[in-house]
DNA sequence: CTTGGCGTCGTGT
DNA sequence: TACACGACG
């Protein structure tokens, strides 16, 4: 039933690299008077003195932290200096720091390898192409003699570099030299630190701003180090060090276990630190939590984590939003309207720079709406190519306006407006970078062997193996970042591959265009030259180097077919097809285009018949029915597949319930240290958290569900 | 309904 | 799919 998919899990170095208080960093830079004094970048001065978002390391000296309002910090630190998000169309504009992590990638891309940018101020980097390359330069055509290479490494490139487990760098290297074993791994990190050591310098050299970074055989570890020492500094983490490292961690601090997960493995775990991790077998932490996030953090528990550095440079969405809280609720039609313009207007000028920069058009365009009773919902259409905000805003409200017709005027509290799905454009015309052609590697396939193993017995009844009661139990379901085509093949029992593997075929560099579905090539052709989007200074030009054929250093096997994404036929009728098509402009709550006529429809919801243009009408009735009995927390109307207890209490006390549960709604709290609400609630999780982000969950109670 | 604002990403269904 | 929602910067 279950396979256990085992791979090599220390012969990768990644690398996170994460700009030191960035905000700040780039206000200092504008404003170098700045430097060296308490500073903070707050948005929106007038409630409270505004809300800091970010705060340099002389401030937080001083005890200032994110999230204080402006008005604390001055009374924390008098003498600090707030600078303001600069503010264009009535709201908050992060164009100034969108702009300068782009420079940041810019630089880590000279260095030619896989880079993906995690956040406006973080990335990650797969060092292992590079790393292998200068240690086969290095150890040249001796044999494996590594003895002579670790004093080839340029010591100038770990001032400021940390070993953890080592009282310095040079202690550690000494270690490694003196060993019997050749400890491959370790020097391999040795390679990464001083390569980073380099693209930190750069960083500094060409944007003059500083960074910290973590060195370690994978991207949660990476991300954990890197904030131990901060700022301006590096830390490497050898295997070795991971049981010293968890005995001191507490399990929030790791990546993916800040929310809910991290709860249920303090209180149903008693998982205080990572180490406490260990005390449970896989089936165990599977027990609770499901096979996929069981066997993460069964991994992780070793220091292991198999995630791929996915080779992205470019933001998937480009969105904004705004929230109108108490008295500045939007309480009419008209307000609605001014502030869906205002938000239009934004996007469309950064989809504007964004086409420009990178030769790709949004395709999808989704509003964001939250009320004042916290029930929220998005509605999308489709994003209309023209790129005028006089359309695009028209084109959202239309939605706006079908949620009114189906809700009544609600009180608005917060607006979004995000483009996605983009894809490259064909007309380079509005392509100011044609002459970019670059080239990104994509990450490492650090793959040593992939061994299947079957395991029906691991997961057949162990029941008595539980820990954990299993009427508590999150869904099965989880997730462990694996691509839908794989997660399809789990859910047939097959095997499900790590994420080091979850790409190797399709489409390894960036890009946005239609995905084939169909992977063919192998993972061996690892270099690729595309002139796509990345907003990179390409080399010089489209070497489009095939990969060189490196000596077996892994061997590799793939347990998933190459066959993927079964396209499910197209039985419905041609009306019912033409219902979901994604004209631009129509959200689904319209029907504006029918590519087949016919003389009279038959309602599939109701059965009544129409002419097609009266079928138009009709539908918006259902849907707009179906919305309301959405928003109602009612069971849509056709089916309901829903588990009979749920079913028979929505019927008299739908309404009610929703709106109590949409008022129960609480932002988990995001502070980093000890305050913590005195009040004895606590959002409740919602479900078994897959890895390492979670996703909605309506009918399973929560990790901590109702303990009897 | 202010543990805050704004912005991304991933994932189940 | 479109949508909801968690997690995080
Ligand atoms: N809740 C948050 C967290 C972060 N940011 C912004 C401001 C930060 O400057 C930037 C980067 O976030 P980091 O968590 O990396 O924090 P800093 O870079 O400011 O500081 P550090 O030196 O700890 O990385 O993202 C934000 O707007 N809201
Ligand atoms: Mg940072």
């Amino acid at each position: 039933m279950a396979l256990s998919t085992f791979v090599a899990s220390t012969n990768r170095v990644i690398a996170l690299v994460d700009m030191d208080c960035f905000y700040v960093q780039v206000e200092e830079r504008d404003d170098p008077s700045i430097k060296g004094t308490p500073a903070a970048v707050v948005q929106y001065k007038t409630y409270k003195g505004g809300g800091i978002i970010a705060v340099n390391y002389e401030a937080r000296a001083k005890g200032v932290t994110r999230n204080m309002r402006g008005d604390d910090a001055k009374a924390a630190c008098p003498e600090i200096k707030l600078v303001r998000v600069p503010e264009t169309r009535g709201k908050a504009d992060l164009t100034k720091y969108r702009d300068a992590g782009r420079e940041v990638i810019q630089v880590l891309n000279e260095f030619d390898c896989c880079v993906e940018r995690a956040s406006i101020d973080e990335a990650y980097i797969d060092l292992t192409e590079a790393v292998e390359k200068k240690l086969s330069e290095m150890s040249s055509d001796c044999e494996l003699d590594f003895s002579n290479t670790l004093p080839s490494l340029d010591m100038d490139c770990f001032t400021g570099s940390f070993v953890m487990g080592y009282d310095s760098t040079e202690q550690w290297l000494e270690a490694l030299r003196g060993s019997e074993m050749p400890q491959l791994d370790d020097i391999k990190l040795a390679i990464g630190a001083e390569i980073v050591g380099k693209m930190r310098e750069a960083v500094y050299k060409k944007t003059s701003f500083r960074c910290s970074a973590g060195i370690a055989h994978n991207k949660v570890l990476a991300k954990l180090v890197c904030g131990i020492n901060k700022p301006n500094k590096q830390t490497v983490l050898p295997h070795k060090s991971v049981p010293q490292l968890w005995s001191a961690t507490k399990v929030s601090k790791v990546r993916g276990l800040g929310g809910k997960l991290g709860d249920y493995l303090i209180g149903r775990l008693g998982c205080e630190n990572m180490c406490d991790l260990g005390k449970f077998t896989e089936n165990e932490l599977s027990a609770g939590l499901g096979a996929k996030t069981g066997m993460w953090l069964y991994r992780l528990s070793q220091g292991y984590d198999d995630e791929a550095v996915t080779p992205r440079q470019l933001p998937k969405s480009i969105g904004c939003n705004k929230n109108f809280f108490g008295p500045e609720a939007l309480r009419t039609k008209e307000k609605a309207k001014f502030w869906i313009t205002q938000l239009a207007a934004e996007v469309v000028e950064r989809l504007q720079r964004d086409l420009e920069m990178n030769n790709r058009k949004a395709k999808s365009l989704t509003l964001h709406v939250k009320f004042e009773d916290q029930n929220a919902l998005s509605r999308t259409c489709g994003a209309s190519p023209q790129y005028n905000p006089e359309r695009l805003a028209a084109d959202a409200y239309s939605i706006m306006e079908k949620l009114y017709q189906a809700l009544g005027v609600l009180p608005i509290n917060s607006l979004g407006l995000i483009a996605s799905k983009f894809e490259d454009e064909i007309d380079t015309s509005n392509y100011t970078k044609i002459n970019d052609f670059f080239k990104t590697k994509p990450c490492s396939s650090s793959v040593l062997e992939v061994e299947v193993i079957d395991t029906d017995s691991l997961n057949s009844d162990s029941s008595t193996d539980k820990l954990v009661d299993s009427s508590s139990l999150g869904p099965d379901s989880s997730t462990l970042g694996i691509s839908g085509s794989l997660q399809k093949l789990d859910e047939n029992n097959s095997t499900s591959t790590s994420d080091t593997v979850k790409k190797p075929s399709s489409n390894p560099i960036e890009s946005n265009s239609i995905v084939n579905p169909l992977p063919s090539t192998s993972i061996t052709s690892k270099h690729a030259v595309s002139h796509s989007n990345t907003n990179v200074t390409p080399k010089k030009s489209e070497t489009s180097e095939t990969k060189e054929h490196r000596k077996p250093f892994f061997s590799f096997s793939v347990t998933a077919p190459t066959i993927v994404s079964p396209r499910k036929s197209p039985r419905k009728p041609v009306a019912a097809a033409a219902v979901s098509s994604n004209e631009e402009g129509s959200s689904k709550l319209t029907i504006t285009k029918v590519t087949q006529v016919l003389a009279v429809e038959e309602c599939e919801r109701c059965g009544k018949k129409f002419s097609p243009w009266d079928m138009e009408t009709h539908k918006d009735y259902h849907a707009a029915k179906d919305l309301y009995r959405e928003i109602n927390g009612m069971p849509p109307l056709d089916f309901d597949l829903r588990p009979e207890t749920l079913r028979k209490k929505e019927i008299e006390q739908a309404s009610a319930e929703r709106a109590a549960k949409a008022a129960q709604k609480r932002p988990r709290g995001r502070g980093k240290g000890s305050s913590s609400c005195s009040s004895s609630k606590r959002g409740r999780p919602m479900s078994a958290n897959p890895v390492p982000t979670s996703s909605q969950s309506k009918t399973i109670d929560s990790y901590f569900g109702p303990k009897s």
